[in-house]
DNA sequence: GGTGAAACTTCTAATAA
DNA sequence: TTATTAGAAGTTTCACC
């Protein structure tokens, strides 16, 4: 996999789209002292190179009346399950992402619900499903940090 | 936390613009067959309510050169310690996630980084932190679900 | 609530430097 | 690679349903 080389314009350019990605190229441009076209030329550049693979909104869940997450660790009964059982976890709503691990867990899974009642029905669906010996749930009480901004500086910092 | 109440319109728009937030209202006007205006207003009016509270770029961080992801379980002395440990992990580069979470752990974090050699450097300055006890740390072998299209679905489908 | 059209802003691609 | 420019496209407002 080819590393791509962003320079800083491309950082700065990526630092006010991944704050908001409406802003338009003509303030981005004002602020960087460079054209709109430039900028534009350059996001496409990196939308091309497949730097930017999209966009999304980000959403008060809370606000709609989910503000419940957690993290479930599932336990398999056999390693080679796991394509079967993440076709299952897949069904699920409420799983909002899932990677498979090494460790303590064969695969690791992040839930958003309700309330506890909620994610109790989620976890029992996850319990339920064939090749499942177990699981564990770790209840977030807090989200302290979540932020891309963080890591696109921690990458440009690294990069430099 | 008063919950508010998307109608079918305003579930549609932000299914779209979940998809792709520099998607034209035009666009998705034409889709609703309602107008550019409406778009434009339900839009604002979820922002006001706080439902919308922005948008960002998702980015291929693999092809940056970054694509080791790990989750990092973290066991503290005493949980008093918790906000100091936090505000020195918010110090940590490469750390995207943080929960203060009830279950196994204390504090549990998402990192992203190079390769294993990378990694092992961030772990390590987490457990450097004063009151840090030790980590447990899980390595993603495959991130197999990540959608908010799901959750947005799921939540719909549910207060319907 | 929503519409449609006007006024305004931004995008985008071609040209030129 | 970048700037300029100009026509196309999108956004936003508002009088009127």
């Amino acid at each position: 996999m080819a590393k791509f080389k962003l320079d800083e314009v491309d950082h700065q350019i990526l630092d006010m789209l991944i704050e908001n990605t409406r802003i338009p190229f003509t303030d981005i441009a004002k602020k960087l002292l460079i054209s709109a076209g430039t900028v534009h030329v350059r996001v496409k550049k990196m939308e091309e190179a497949g730097i930017i693979i999209g966009s999304s909104l980000t959403l008060d869940y809370g606000k709609l009346g989910y503000s419940f997450i957690a993290y479930v660790g599932v336990f398999l009964n056999k390693t080679s399950q796991t394509t079967f059982v993440l076709e299952r976890i897949a069904q699920i709503p409420f799983v909002t992402v899932a990677h498979v691990t090494t460790g303590k867990f064969n695969i690791f899974c992040k839930i958003r619900a309700k309330d506890t009642n909620h994610a109790k029905n989620i976890i029992f669906l996850l319990d339920d499903i064939e090749g499942v010996y177990r699981t564990e749930t770790m209840i977030s009480l807090e989200e302290s940090i979540n932020d891309k901004k963080r890591l696109m500086h921690s990458i440009f910092q690294d990069l430099v």
